[in-house]
RNA sequence: GCCCGCUUGGUGUAGAGGUUAUCAUGCAGGAUUGUCAUUCCUGCGACCCGAGUUCAAUUCUCGGAGUGGGCGCCA
């Protein structure tokens, strides 16, 4: 549980009238939020309040409160931000219908004062409150209006959770959190697109990805290290799981293979999970996404601790069951989403794709000569992991070998010496290292029942949103 | 980039070659209420843009713009 301070404009927040009521009663309080809604027009009113952390009811007497200020909340609309100072009281019980048990008390604040911070315009773009369905374009041209709606506050406050949880297991296990740049000189994997720009003269580049720059930390003896940050791809995509910008989870660790990655990712996803479904505040937020799903007539939300270790299909034995379930698909082929819809039949969950063909990774992945698949052909250390049928991580073991990676660099048609910043950091010895990259967005769909990734995501940037 | 769909009040929808254009939510006003998703009454508010077919187009055709879904690629 967090502790507040009381800041300049409240001494409580909501949550805290509810979860400390008790204690609070008959003590005098200000507080603040949004207006949700107001009710009576006699000479008493109700004012549904909502802040970051909660509701409460806030009456209003005339005698209490005087006829002037009354009547400015009376006509005060919806999503304006008030302050009330007033008395914390217990709520007079609903009337219990016969064979109902009697709800917990509630607590709310009697108001002897009121201040306007900010009147609301009416219409509202959107519905903070209302059932009706709200389109996604809606939703984010007016996404401050949106993240007011509880169950998508929920969401990103169960985002905060995950990266702190994540962080935490990966602290635990010696990694320290690093940085490294945005701006680049070159392309970091080539193949994806890369947004252009200028950097003062020089041309310049969003990064991609923080692969390379890992790479060096490893060579430069940090052994351990992770980075939660932006990744930028020009792609034209437009699809549920695909954003131009997204912030990429990554690790990297040096003396370490593969399958030790594929460790640290299993136990950090299972501890994200276990923590999540042991803490109140996030079964809190869970509550209230499913309170809204079941609104809009979709399945509750589902939290589901993984077992330890997470199964492990290995491309060769991947290809077999498409293969057995009527997939069109060869060895050598990558597995698209109609394919990997097969897999997830039978491994709903997370699961590790091992062992890809080198063929289909890019030149700094490692590989070990004789590793063959079915058909005779070189193996990889790469990995992905899976949620049913889609793609959350892609990691493996890195090419250390200096000759082995120019001689991969060539392969894919790229140029050493554009990469010599980078090749350079294995020309004076070099640890082995493995690491991988979590799409922060995708695995928090996981998590929320988000049918788009845009929805866990702040302002997204797609192919045709720029702004807000 | 390819394939398919959609565009009607602030929001989300129904619908038809000629309608007072449906419903929900909202908004405004009123009645009632220490309310508990309050309830009730009255009112307000819409057919994406352009061209064509037609006596008549918001409805049909074509084009544009916007948007949704699927695929490719990936995290």
């Amino acid at each position: 549980m967090s502790h507040y301070v009381p800041t300049a404009y409240r001494t409580h927040t909501l949550g805290e009238i509810q979860s400390k009521g008790s204690e609070l009663v008959d003590s005098e309080v200000t507080i603040a939020g949004f207006m949700e809604a107001n009710r009576g027009k006699g000479a008493i009113c109700f004012v549904d309040l909502r802040d970051g952390t909660g509701k409460t009811q806030v009456f209003l007497k005339q005698d209490n409160i005087g006829e002037e200020a009354l009547d400015l909340v009376q006509r005060m609309t919806r999503e304006s931000t008030l302050q009330f100072t007033g008395i914390v009281s217990e709520k007079r019980p609903p009337k219990a219908k016969e064979g109902v048990p009697t709800p917990p008390p509630a607590y709310e604040v009697v108001a002897t004062s009121v201040n306007l911070i900010a009147r609301a315009e009416a219409p509202l773009p959107l519905g903070v409150t209302d059932t009706v369905h709200v389109a996604l374009d809606t939703r984010l041209d007016n996404r401050f209006l949106d993240l007011r709606r509880t169950h998508v506050n929920a969401m990103f406050r169960l985002r905060g959770k995950v990266l702190q949880y994540g962080r935490d297991k990966l602290n635990s296990e010696g990694f320290i959190e690093t940085h490294t740049p945005k701006i680049v000189a070159t392309a970091t994997e080539g193949g994806t697109d890369l947004f252009p720009m200028t950097y003062f003269e020089t041309p310049a580049y969003l990064n991609q990805s923080p692969q390379l720059f890992k790479q060096l930390c490893m060579s430069g003896g940090l052994e351990r290290i992770y980075e939660i940050g932006p990744a930028f791809r020009a792609e034209k995509h437009d699809t549920y799981r695909h954003l131009n910008e997204f912030i990429s989870f990554d690790i990297e660790c040096s003396w370490a293979n593969d399958e030790d990655v594929m460790g640290i990712l299993e136990r950090m996803i299972h501890h994200i999970w276990k923590s999540i479904s042991e803490d109140e505040e996030c079964l809190a937020h869970i509550a209230t996404i499913n309170q809204f799903r079941a609104t809009q007539d979709e399945e509750p939300i589902e939290l589901i601790v993984p077992e330890l270790p997470f199964p492990r299909v290995s491309y060769c034995d991947a290809i077999k069951i498409i293969k057995e379930k009527g997939g069109k698909i060869e060895w050598g082929d990558d597995i698209d989403a109609e394919n990997s819809d097969l897999l997830a039949v039978d491994l709903p969950q997370f699961y590790f794709l091992p062992q890809w063909p080198m063929e289909l990774k890019p030149f700094y992945i490692h590989h070990i000569e004789g590793e063959m698949g079915s058909t005779d052909r070189q193996l990889s250390r790469g990995f992905d992991l899976n949620f049913g049928r889609d793609e959350l991580t892609s990691g493996g073991q890195r090419e250390h070998r200096i000759d082995v990676l120019i001689e991969n660099l060539k392969d894919m048609d790229l140029d050493p010496e554009e990469f010599e910043f980078y090749v350079a950091g294995f020309r004076h010895g070099v640890p082995p290292h493995a690491g991988w990259g979590l799409g922060v967005e995708r695995i928090l769909m996981k998590l929320t029942g988000a049918a788009n990734v845009r929805e866990t995501v702040l302002f997204p940037r797609d192919r045709k949103r720029i702004c807000p």
